[in-house]
DNA sequence: TCAAAAGTGTTTGGTTTACACCCATGA
DNA sequence: TCATGGGTGTAAACCAAACACTTTTGA
């Protein structure tokens, strides 16, 4: 196995100047084929998975830090995102003794910047599936989309961060632009209501989903259909944003 | 006026090994006289209002770390409290020109510690005002409660910190036991709705509150009245702490 | 004795739930 | 041609909003 200071070489942590202490994990979510995806990394060379994440530069706030990283694993600008959680643990950085070994080992010059405690924010982002171009990082090989029933186990607490995600992303189904930002611009109620059922793991009746949906006015029903399913062809619509936003203030009341 | 090096001659940062960077500042909320009060502190020498803060040490978590706080601050232990945002924009934490200089003044070796950057951990705490006893910090000369509308300028990003703590708080009304942290242990039926009704900025009906919330099955219903009020003497409950949580999973739904 | 606060109940209208029927499409 | 998914409609149950009357209390 590769010495880390391969993988370091290029990247040296105090030249470019991060706070000590502070690391930020984004779990990424998409939809697709009608499943709830995360975007995942896959390290180089103990091929663990883990959240995308990154360090905060001395002049950026958490959410410029966060853009870039996600621009850096998606290729997108102005991704939607939002704290949800500081994950502050005394022990929760430590790497197992094998990892920390490989990071200790030869004379790498980062070693202490790696093994130093970390606090770090949890962000969750809603990105355009179709439009997320995912790429790995310097530590990793492979940046790809999971649904949730294939991820096992992340690295450090990344998979109580995912967690707690999901938790967060069901709570604020009805005061965020989840739809909004996880659909394509054109979209068909069917879709619509899926994601819902995903977030929400459970099933909803498809003809009381969409009479609600439809008495928010948030939505704008074109004449186009989607064709190609094999089925009758389902009508496309688009959010109103103006409206969706405005509706979000009071949030989506009824309960689902 | 005094040299800042009298501030902080018990207070050693580096001997204390905080964590640099990070910093937590607490939104103590209580609730007397039907109002929502907010803890605060008053700095010793440029006698500006803050919110209660602190630093966190190397072997604590933030949640550790805000406990002990809030204990200093409080004398109360296990306190309920939430984080809630990160206030992270590279400038938040710089001081105005004055009180810089107060604290650069002299030969104050703490006073890099101050001038570094940080980044901080907002929480909202919920206590009972009655069992709470106010204690100024090593920084402050007074501590005190204040209701909203006493609150003028506050130092740094404190009050931007403090109005998202209290739309944090609409927000979770549904979903936090905000009644029985900020209650006392026995309350009546206007107290309860009076906190509803300051939370969310608006009045609610007496009749229909009232049924709603007996319709959750929280409250237990005492024999016992408060007497010594000027009017007919209402009766006392108290919350079913059980039921109240499993009911707050769901959130109490219905919308106010 | 009376104003103000508190306890209790009813009517009304809207919303949610549960369910049925018809249409379109590719296998 | 038929199984499946999608569009649209309706009756019943439920819940929330609006509102009235009585009781208790200290000033």
């Amino acid at each position: 196995m590769q010495n880390i200071r391969t993988v370091t070489q290029n990247f040296d942590f105090h030249t470019h100047q991060f706070l000590n202490h502070i690391s930020l994990d984004c779990v990424v979510f998409g939809f697709h084929d009608n499943q709830l995806k995360v975007l995942l990394i896959r390290m180089k060379y103990t091929k663990e998975w883990a959240l995308p994440g990154g360090f905060v530069k001395e002049d950026e706030s958490l959410e410029v830090a966060a853009n870039r990283v996600l621009k850096d694993r998606t290729g997108l600008d102005n991704i939607f995102l939002k704290q949800f959680k500081v994950f502050s643990e005394p022990q929760r950085s430590d790497r197992n003794p094998a990892v920390k070994d490989l990071i200790d080992s030869g004379s790498n010059p980062d070693h202490e910047w790696f093994n130093q405690r970390f606090i770090s924010i949890g962000f969750y982002a809603l990105v355009d599936f179709s439009k997320a171009e995912p790429t790995p990082d310097f530590f990793s090989d492979l940046c790809a989309w999971k649904t949730l029933d294939e991820i096992n186990t992340l690295i450090l607490d990344h998979s109580q961060i995912l967690n707690k995600a999901l938790e967060t992303l069901r709570l604020q189904l009805n005061y965020q632009p989840l739809g909004y930002n996880l659909l394509a611009d054109k979209f068909t109620m069917p879709e619509l209501q899926k994601l819902y059922e995903t977030i929400l793991g459970k099933e909803l009746d498809r003809r009381n989903f969409q009479r609600k949906m439809l008495s928010y006015g948030i939505l704008n029903k074109l004449q186009e259909r989607k064709t190609g399913g094999a089925h009758k062809a389902p009508y496309l619509y688009e959010f109103n944003l103006e409206n969706y936003q405005k509706a979000l203030q009071n949030g989506l009341f009824g309960g689902w």
